[in-house]
Formats: structure tokens, sequence, C-alpha cells
DNA sequence: TTAATTGATTGCGAAATGCAAGTGAATGAT
DNA sequence: ATCATTCACTTGCATTTCGCAATCAATTAA
């Protein structure tokens, strides 16, 4: 009996949540999740930065596996599948937001919209709250 | 003349910021120089990940060039080099505050200090004014 | 019945990573 | 003055991951 738990590479809380989400591509598919409400494998597929179905396929496994996102069957089309973030995964939206407000700051080019960044700046919690309270309720 | 700047894959903030950060090792050498207060190369050599010396070599290097990290001589050894948070280094302080907080947050064998998480739920605004404080003080 | 749609998997070349060894300059010990 | 050591890397090479295109099986639509 081999354990196939990949190896942890210490118990720094940061090392461990890079371990999870340390790569290009999966806060991308989670952004997708929270911001743009995207649901299926589809949809993933069509954002900007053209991540491959590989790629994709994979991320979402690894999320699933840690209990970040949860799939289930579209009760209206047996063809897709239903993505969607766990309390697991909506409890990252801080870090998103950080992220967020950082590059927005040293991104000459951002695209991130003026009104979306001073209400970050000037009432994170509640914009917390209030994305936060949009995810749970669409996870039904 | 040709154009050596890697392409960007698009405007989104979350994106941009991965785009520098989004790997598993450049956050943890930022975040030694936060909390561990290390300077040198054989400092984040030293830390429990284990980080190779190419790998190191190359963070520091696109740190440095993405204005994040300065490099200068040690005055008292000329074969040591000081690196350092520059102040868009300092600003990634909230990222690596959530960061934890999540990581502690799922991580049951976590090494986070229950002294800080608890002060980071209370006085996240605070503690981010002090270690800021810190770090540009210890800059000089 | 045939053609799309959906969520993948496979194959393969390219790039990134990880490990061990080596390099050159500066410093310390004898 | 000589020699070993420290320091910040670089190099070589095997392994792993990535990125792209093609393909697949299971629905569903025409």
């Amino acid at each position: 009996m081999t354990q196939f738990t990949p190896a942890r590479r210490s118990f720094c809380p940061i090392s461990f949540t890079l371990d999870i989400l340390g790569d290009k591509w999966t806060l991308l598919v989670i952004r997708d999740l929270v911001f743009a409400h995207k649901r299926n494998f589809r949809d993933f597929l069509a954002s900007d930065e053209k991540i491959a179905t590989n790629i994709l396929a994979q991320r979402l496994k690894t999320l699933e596996a840690n209990g970040i996102v949860s799939r289930r069957a579209d009760p209206e089309n047996a063809r897709k599948i239903i993505y969607a973030l766990t309390e697991k995964g909506i409890n990252l939206l801080p870090v998103l937001l950080e992220l967020i407000r950082w590059g927005a700051t040293y991104d000459p080019q951002t695209a991130a919209p003026k009104a979306f960044i001073k209400r970050l700046a000037k009432d994170r919690e509640g914009l917390i709250a209030e994305i936060g309270a949009t995810l749970r309720k669409g996870a039904r």
C-alpha cells in the first residue's frame, strides 16, 4: 500500500496554500467562478487567457480533490457538469481581492474597473460579504 | 529590434499578478524577506522548502526586474549581496497575510502561531502597518 | 440518422524544474 | 604569501510539467 499523497514542502501556511494554488492557472479558474459566474467546462475555456483543455481538466480535478470546487451533473443536460465553489473556495475571496488590488495598482494597463477598486479600498469587508452572499445563493 | 518582453495573457489584474508571482517559489522568497528578515542568497537557501540555487537565482532576478526586490552590495563584505523589498514588494503584504489566513484555516498541521492568526483576525490593518514599518526601517 | 455539443484524454515537442557539480571573486586562517 | 573557505551564482543533465493539436465517448439537436 503506497502513499500517493504528494509530499508537502513544509508546514508554513503560505507554502500550504501555494502547494494547492501556486501556478499560473488555478486562481484564474477560481476568478471565473467568483466574478464571471462560469459553471461549465466550456465557459472556462472561453476566458481571455486561453487555458488548454488538458490543463483545465487537471486543475478542476485538483481543485475538487482539495475541496475547493464541487462538481455535479446538470439536471437539464446530462452532457454538462456544473462546477461551483465550496465554502472553502469562497473563503479564497480575500486572497483574490488582494491580488486584484496589487495588480490594479501596479499595472498601468489594468482592465480593473475603477469603481470596483474604489469600493475595495473603502469597504473591503462589505464587498467580501456581498460577493460571498451572491456565491452562496448561486450554489443552489 | 525585437521585443523580449514576455507576452501578457490579458489585462485582468489577477492575471497580471500571477504572471509575476504565480509559481510555487516566488512568494516564499518574499515571505522570507517579510517574516524571516533574510537578506542574502544563502539565507533563502536555508528555508525549510529547500529551493534549488538555480531557481532562487532566477526568481531573484525576475523579482528585481519587476521592481519588487532591490539588490545592493554589502558594504561590510564585498562577496555578499543584500536583497530587500521595495515599496512595491512591501505592498504584497496583504496578499501574504490572506494566503496565511487561508492556509492556517484549512491546514490541520499548520505551523502558523495562534497568536499571529488571532492578531490577524482582530487587527489586520494594524498588523500591516506594523510589519510595513519594520520593513521600511530595515531597508536602511 | 447524422451532425453538433460537451467534457474530457492522448501524443508529442518545448519549456520549466530539480539535483549535483563547478566557477570565480572575496575573505579568513596559517 | 598560500591555501582553504565562503558566497553568489552558472552549467549540465535527467525528470516533470506545459502547451498545442488531434481525438474520443456520451449526449443532444436537426
